[in-house]
RNA sequence: CGCGGAGUGGAGCAGUCCGGUAGCUCGUCGGGCUCAUAACCCGAAGGUCGGUGGUUCAAAUCCAUCCUCCGCAACCA
């Protein structure tokens, strides 16, 4: 019989840094889903990979003395470092820097210029500098910018971009006669509402502004901009060719799944089905949009100090602890969290308590009891019937779950199962069975059911944990036919007989006070190397003439308030030594309380020219020093208002 | 009035569509057991289900309204 196909995708990594264990997610989920299909039964295909082009990558290559090659080099081997660390078995880990993506990519511009889907345009009178916006004329409100409402003006930048609009229909069609193209369910509101009921914008995929990028071939100051590359992996990686695709790709595509976080569900539910459309192949049946990784209650970031990587973890709890972790303590549809904390309790709790002290103990009885041999009783005894009915349920709920991709409910499931197991054990006390002669029938059939429900376990953990599941099944010498799945859903009991190994703890406890201690010690190490400012690259030199046309100034907040619908927004009233007050907005809203600022001086640029933020006119700008997550206002208290600086 | 999600015992979540004794894991307390990794099993305490008003014999669940948090969009001159 040919199997069913099933081809799953993660989003590709940003090569500006090292991935944290927040990106290392995408990943791991998409692992597990693969070795799940796997093991149902699917030829899977598998693809992860890097995104290596754009404007940061050079700067940060700039930032670190490299060539952006040489940079995307080293972050793409890190990435790849992690993912293998973590043990995700994909088929391919593509690059977009590699020679078949960058030729696939020019063949699919230019074919999308050909048939007049991409166009070059030009910010011909629909551009608005302050919003640093591009326009449709039919976006215009009355002429004027539909966000601010200033005029709009020419630009000259030229940019191809690519039409949306006549796709639009096709896409919300696409969407109703797919109801499950969306994973949760939830975010398909969120694209219709905020995207396609106001009508899709014409997608720009093209920069001159920096050159590390995959060149236009038929216009060489354009570089490809970031989505049309990007999202193109998924099928460049399998061997899409608009003159001719290899057999691979007529194999897996379209894509069953495309593993995502949620930030990026916009471009894989709109532009990138639009891409394909224009390109006439299939569009992908899934998108799940996963949430994210927090720790605490806060996003990652390194000034606050707690970013946490998955080597790190996986170095003080194994890869298996880690992945459990993430895909049993992340819910389906909501931001979840991570702490050292946690990550103990979940560990100790379900790793070694329920999990490993059960297969510890029933190995060891069957060991200390039998010399490690149980036979099948011949037939399950009324009082096992629970058990074995609660066998056959874990079997059916784990595989709706999966199906489903929630794994933290499978992984529920099968937790719960060995929590009967541990109860079976008190039940039948196979120690009291072991002191007569006569009872050793019975002890050999609790011994036989116990050693069958961990190695349901160590099935049904496969996906989750490979190595601790390989362990299990090792540690209780199953044949190596009955490790499947079929050999699961065939029902309770299909082993003939066990001889089982010796028992080795599959996770020690973790002691939480004294490992907290030592990573405690170990990131204060770190700490004094840490909390370094994001790498932006110099900007070249001027003279001092140019520094001159920046009207430096100290003023004195005399009032400040927070402006209503905008989150990052304060409205400050200043004094600046001249007679009438000035309002400057600033976006220091996150890190300052209005209270906090008012009679304070700052330093103000005070011959900027003003724009409109929020509604709300800004005269000018205040200096604060930004290490792109942490802001601090340079304060000038004491100095007179109006004064020069320089 | 931009769009959307969430508020349930100390913590993390389920239950809400299709009203009817509030459930799970962890933690706490008490007990049991000794095969096992101070593990395992049983039991108990702990919640006016964000507030208020309404519909109903009956509301965590339906309706209205308000409060708080979060995401997307906009916005860091």
């Amino acid at each position: 019989m040919k199997k069913e196909k099933f081809y799953i995708t993660t989003a590709i990594a940003y090569t500006s840094h090292k991935p944290h264990i927040g990106n290392t997610y995408d990943p791991v989920l998409a692992d597990t889903i693969a070795r799940y299909k796997r093991m149902m039964g699917f030829d899977v295909f598998f693809l992860t990979g890097s995104d290596e082009h754009g404007q940061k990558i050079e700067e940060c290559a700039n930032a670190h003395g490299l060539n952006p090659k040489e940079y995307v080099d080293v972050v793409a081997a890190e990435i790849k470092s992690v993912w293998d660390c973590m043990n995700t078995g994909y088929d391919r880990f593509i690059r977009t820097t590699d020679p078949d993506h960058e030729m696939v990519i020019k063949k699919i511009f230019k074919k999308l210029y050909d048939q007049g889907d991409i166009y070059k345009g030009v910010y011909q009178g629909k551009y608005c500098v302050p919003c640093e916006a591009f326009f449709t004329s039919s976006q215009l409100k009355d002429g004027k910018c539909p966000d601010c409402g200033r005029e709009v003006t020419d630009a000259s930048e030229e940019a191809y971009f690519l039409r949306l609009g006549k796709y639009q229909d096709r896409l919300m069609e696409y969407y109703n006669s797919n109801p499950d193209f969306f994973k949760p369910d939830s975010r398909r509101a969120e694209m219709v509402n905020n995207f396609l009921k106001p009508g899709l914008s014409d997608l720009c995929v093209s920069r001159t502004s920096f050159k590390w990028g995959i060149p236009v071939e038929f216009d060489p100051k354009h570089v490809t901009y970031v989505w049309l590359d990007a999202l193109s992996n998924y099928i460049t990686g399998i061997g899409y060719d608009p003159d001719g695709s290899s057999p691979l790709f007529h194999k897996y595509w379209p894509a069953d799944l495309h593993v995502i976080g949620k930030d990026i569900v916009r471009f894989h539910t709109i532009y990138w089905p639009i891409i394909l459309m224009a390109l006439d192949l299939p569009l992908p049946k899934q998108v799940l949009g996963h949430p994210w990784v927090l720790v605490g209650d806060d996003k990652m970031s390194k000034s606050k100090g707690n970013v946490l990587y998955a080597d790190d973890l996986a170095r003080h709890f194994g890869v298996d602890a880690v992945r459990y972790y993430l895909l049993s303590e992340i819910p389906f549809a909501q931001d979840g969290t991570i702490t050292y904390e946690s990550l103990i309790a979940k560990y100790n709790s379900d790793l070694a308590n329920t999990l490993g002290n059960l297969v510890n103990r029933s190995i060891t009885m069957a060991n200390k009891y039998f010399e490690g041999r149980v036979t099948k009783p011949e037939a399950p005894a009324d009082s096992d019937k629970d058990l074995i009915s609660a066998a056959d349920e874990t079997v059916k709920n784990y595989i709706r779950f999966m199906d489903a991709y929630h794994t933290a409910e499978a992984a529920d499931t099968v937790m719960e199962f060995a929590r009967r197991c541990n109860k079976y054990i008190d039940e039948t006390t196979p120690w009291i069975l072991a002191k007569s002669d006569d009872t050793l029938p019975r002890l050999n059939q609790v011994l036989y059911n116990l050693i069958e429900g961990i190695r349901i376990l160590g099935i049904l953990l496969k996906p989750f944990m490979p190595s601790t599941a390989e362990n299990i099944l090792g540690q209780i010498n199953a044949p190596e036919d009955k490790t499947t799945m079929d050999s699961v859903t065939a029902g309770f009991g299909k082993v003939d007989g066990y001889t089982v190994g010796t028992p080795v703890p599959l996770f020690a406890r973790i002691e939480a006070e004294k490992l907290l201690k030592d990573i405690a010690a170990e990131t204060a190490d770190e700490g004094e190397q840490q909390s370094k400012p994001e790498n932006v690259a110099f900007l070249d030199t001027i003279g001092i003439e140019d520094f001159a046309k920046v009207d430096l100034r100290v003023a004195r907040i005399i009032d400040c308030e927070p402006i209503k619908k905008a989150k990052k927004l304060l409205k400050l009233t200043l004094d600046d030594g001249s007679a009438t007050p000035r309002t400057v907005c600033s976006g220091i809203a996150q890190w300052y309380q209005p209270a906090e600022l008012k009679g304070r001086s700052v330093i103000l640029v005070a011959n900027l020219k003003p724009a409109v933020l929020c509604g709300v006119e800004s005269q000018g700008m205040i200096l604060a020093a930004d290490d792109g997550e942490d802001v601090r206002v340079i304060f000038t208290d004491e100095i007179a208002p109006g004064s020069k600086v320089r």
